[in-house]
DNA sequence: TTGTATGCGTTATCAT
DNA sequence: ATGATAACGCATACAA
């Protein structure tokens, strides 16, 4: 709105709908600069002009604006996450416990799924690369392999962290994972020394870390102890209900039947129990289960599942700790090195299947 | 930088990191505005420069600002969402839908956890505000009874949608709730029609609009039946295993003891089932139990638990499409109309507790 | 302690 | 179809 031959002249722009620092300024007859600084209790201001700026703002109604100065200080305070689904257990865990964290810090975090798929994987971690969060915390989607779409990320040296399902070594990132190696470890021993000899294995894609490295530590487990680990007992596919049953059918039709089963989650285990509910198959007698992840649903049902903890909060304090290390001191190290992974500890919780 | 005296003069200021549009221009002889308008696929721009563009962005390793965008736009594209726990079953499927929705739409969901604290609601509130979100979703903490900390949202014509836990009538925003009364309702009926005669209730607190409602419907239910609710058999707290478990107690410490139990949270009717395995009541003949939500463990524990489904992907579909509706059509209306709630069904799932 | 001036990167307006 | 320019709101270097 200007004056022009005595009249005001409204421009087609968008009405200036809020008060900015500048309004501030001009209704108290001082500078924007002054404003601008005694609202982010810049020391050299005088106690005074900062108490008058304060007070006229909440007058005003002023809100500060985060994109503005964003765009200033190229800085967004915004940290991104991806995880293949909110509502996994140990993801909800984690997150809740992350968010706590970063939220203290003064972060806000922008929380992405992809649902498992890579190209929902890479449309997010594009969108998040243009959003300018300043830093990414990811999960990995089963299939992930190629990871290059996190690439611009290390470019641009904005912190890069993967948690949980992780990419493949050599990536210069910040690595936190589980150790499934040793999961798979404890779950294969455990096993073998109640006495199972027939063991059957549910696990999902290996192209998916956690399932290469439990996998690999079950192997190791049977066979160190001479237990063979029959190819046809040993399924590999996405762990949900459906899937689980279905190989379940497939793994109880003839005669011939397992006397132990790893589920690499805790869904197939749960699936597990009901299965041999409705075959009345006798856990743990005839058949002794060990689920994967601890979900709280293991000790609901009965009879209680055998499962391996993976301690979600402390895998989100590790990370809420090494990004905001990496976000203070921005290039230089932190505690944890980069392509140096932290593996955190897992333990066996041992209920009523085995 | 610039040029002086033959000289590059290097500025003290941070070094520019990144490729903008202007150096997209300067490469290719053009000016920013005819990038800017080919980047953005505007029509008045023949096709040769607009592939030219493009891919010298793609060389180039040019992102999109999204800040300045945004800043320049005076829209984020980012949604906020307050939400008191995302590991709530209900709640966490319902994030997962309506991301899903909001994500195709172009938005980013921007997730915050209240963690049910009014203190730490009103932090978030404010710091969505300053973050320029387009919008606002919120399901209430249990205690929030003034929400003069959204009205800013609603003075800026900010939508603001509540759901689940929505505030009591009279606020200018959208509201999108379950049928708690009704829930309520089918639960009362469903205990008495069972032929339970001394009835339980433990619920939340009654500042949360869902007990509330769920409440009245109940004891609508009782009084239309004219069974008697005593009051000693009527507990109001945060609905966690520990509280549940302390109320459960007190309520089975006599001899004179309830014949049925609505629980306003699976949690609660979870602890009830194991209460009774514990203390050997038998269910459903010495104690019928139902709970409330149908989350995923009522049907997992034996006995399963009757409970009340609450549709959160069909409660996540209206918040979106109302949320999309209103983006849209700023200031005008939407199919949803403010101040006016839309109220979703539920439904009594029976199971082996009742 | 305060003011002046500038630029962050983008896009809308107006002009060509 | 393209260019020149200004402005979104803020925060800093520099000057006073």
């Amino acid at each position: 709105m200007f004056w022009i031959y005595g009249f005001y002249v409204m421009t087609p722009r968008k009405p200036k709908s809020e008060n900015s620092i500048v309004d501030i300024a001009r209704a108290l007859g001082i500078s924007p600069a002054t404003v601008s600084r005694a609202l982010n209790n810049n020391l050299r201001i005088s106690e005074a002009t900062r108490v008058r700026v304060k007070e006229m703002a909440k007058e005003m109604g002023y809100r500060h604006n985060s994109m503005a100065s964003s765009l200033r200080n190229r800085r967004s305070n915004t940290i991104g996450l991806i995880v293949p689904r909110i509502s996994m257990y140990f993801h909800a865990f984690f997150i809740t416990s992350l968010q706590r964290q970063l939220q203290a810090a003064g972060y806000n975090l922008m929380i992405c799924q992809s649902n498992d798929s890579v190209k929902l994987e890479k449309e997010l971690a594009n969108s998040l690369y243009s959003a300018r969060v300043d830093a990414l915390v990811v999960s990995l989607t089963l299939y992930t392999e190629d990871i290059s779409h996190f690439e611009g990320f290390v470019k641009q040296g904005i912190p890069l962290v993967f948690y949980d399902r992780v990419p493949a070594e050599g990536t210069p990132s910040y690595v936190i994972k589980g150790d499934d190696y040793r999961g798979g470890l404890l779950a294969g021993n455990h096993l073998v020394g109640a006495g199972c000899q027939r063991i059957a294995y549910v696990s999902g894609p290996l192209s998916c870390s956690i399932y290469h490295e439990r996998t690999r530590g079950f192997m190791d487990a049977l066979a160190k102890q001479d237990v063979a680990l029959r190819k046809e007992w040993v399924y590999h596919h996405e762990l949900t209900m459906e899937n689980a049953w279905n190989s379940l059918r497939k793994l109880f039709d003839g005669h011939d039947v397992p006397d132990g089963l790893f589920a690499a989650n805790d869904t197939t285990a749960i699936a597990a129990v009901e299965f041999a509910r409705e075959r009345a198959i006798r856990i743990p007698e005839d058949l002794r289960i060990i689920g994967y992840s601890n979900d709280p649903r293991t000790s609901i049902i009965t009879p209680s599942i055998t499962s391996i903890e993976q301690y979600p909060h402390e895998m989100a304090d590790k990370v809420a700790e090494t990004l905001i290390d990496a976000l203070q001191q921005p290039v230089s190290g932190s505690s944890v090195s980069i392509g140096d992974p932290v593996v955190c500890p897992v333990d066996l919780v041992r209920r009523m299947t085995t």
